[in-house]
DNA sequence: GAGTGGTCTAGACCACCAA
DNA sequence: TGGTGGTCTAGACCACTCA
């Protein structure tokens, strides 16, 4: 069960109770915003110091896939929780301002994966795709035109209705109604200019310079679940990103 | 010396060593690059546990503050070592491809804050500024067009052929020449459009899009000391960001 | 082999929260 | 008041580096 050799291939305890929690997540044990048990608990469990558990612990909640609250316990992380909400947008007003976000949902389809797709949700080539286009308004302004590609199968039943029901929250929506969490996110930024299409929806020139930020998204095992592309307005708007 | 009271302004033991250690790194006890006391010297040195001074080395090593070398000791961390020089350059081409980067100065003069650079950079108003500005080249092609400012009194005798001299690595410069070290820097992105200046610089059109960054970097108790702004062409590059 | 950081344990005690 | 996470300690042993 569990291995203390030294062993070539040797892995600290902790690092293997880690792998232990995370498939508890995985397989569903517990659920977004749920309590696991307590350290205690768990070394029990694994048969080991709760020195050791917490170790395991705190590296999983400095990845944000769990949360302690002393006094209270380690919950499974979520997107829906308040103050945590949107933790993946970087775009703030350049005032600092807080703002009022809206979804206008464009549209809701169904499509098939060409190569490219195929290769980065790591998908079979024509794999049945949901395609989700949409206009985020920031405090009355449309500022963003998002577009939304993840796969059908794991997020069966999807469609512009429920997306209506989650108030175009989606990521809330994946983990609520589809019990899928994604944990990390990345993105790739560009400069580009306005094609017609979204010069038209954001009611800009054509040519007029858009941030765009290529996002994929990953769930627990760091399997990619979900791409996206915004482009945004940045006249009053920037996107933050702290180095370190 | 060290307070293990439980008073209203409570602070963790280990919170108090990671504050003394920083100013030891203020202080220049120890400079960039150099190994600092084993935790065991440390532990005796604050009259704490071998494990508490860990704690508090830990976080300062999460921090790229301290880097860990198991066997041989802990090090003040450095912008000049292998592997990690540019650190803060998040750029990267399209296709994945190593690349060679060349600096090209355009200028170097001397200016007084104006209000705004007061504020940014902490400093009275119509204090001392040096401003840079160079070209950016990756293997070859012009990229990048940057403008650094810094104050000029932490930055004695910094010209044009000391720039030279360190082959425009900045951040090196600022570490082997003035002891000062970025631990940090804040990063606003926008999508602007090339004006006449940039446009002949970077052999573009006047109005192509470009990614504009606009950097403020810290150094230790989060001092502001520089300030930069960088307009890239992001044809066949893009700026990569990571969120967790 | 000596010295460094890295892991693991067991136990004591503190801070926080809810009932 | 009892349960949770958070801190701190002391000591044993492991893994890595270098002379």
């Amino acid at each position: 069960m569990i291995d203390k050799s030294n062993a070539p291939n040797y892995r600290p305890l902790y690092d293997q109770i880690k792998v232990l929690l995370t498939q508890s997540l995985i397989g569903g044990e517990w659920r977004p915003g749920e309590m696991i048990p307590s350290e205690i608990d768990l070394a029990g469990r694994f048969k080991v110091s709760q020195g050791t558990v917490r170790k395991a612990i705190d590296s999983l909640a400095g990845e944000n896939i769990l949360i302690r609250r002393q006094g209270k316990g380690t919950f499974v992380a979520t997107h829906n929780e308040e103050g945590i909400k949107l933790r993946f947008l970087r775009l703030t007003a350049a005032n600092g301002q807080k703002e009022v976000l809206q979804n206008e949902l464009i549209s809701c389809n169904k499509s098939k994966a060409d190569a490219h797709f195929a290769k980065i949700l790591e998908l079979k080539a024509s794999a049945a795709l949901i395609e989700v286009k949409r206009l985020l308004t920031f405090s009355g302004r449309p500022l963003i035109y998002d577009h939304v590609v993840i796969p059908a199968a794991p997020f069966k039943g999807l469609n512009s209705t429920r997306i209506e029901e989650n108030q175009g929250s989606l990521y809330s929506m994946y983990e609520t109604e589809y019990g899928i969490r994604m944990i990390r996110a990345e993105e790739r930024l560009t400069a580009v200019a306005a094609n017609a299409e979204v010069a038209e929806v954001l009611g800009l020139k054509l040519g007029a310079p858009l941030l765009s930020i290529e996002r994929v998204s990953y769930t627990y095992g760091d399997k990619p679940m979900e791409w996206r592309l915004g482009l945004c307005l940045t006249d009053d708007h920037h996107y933050m990103s702290e180095l370190e």
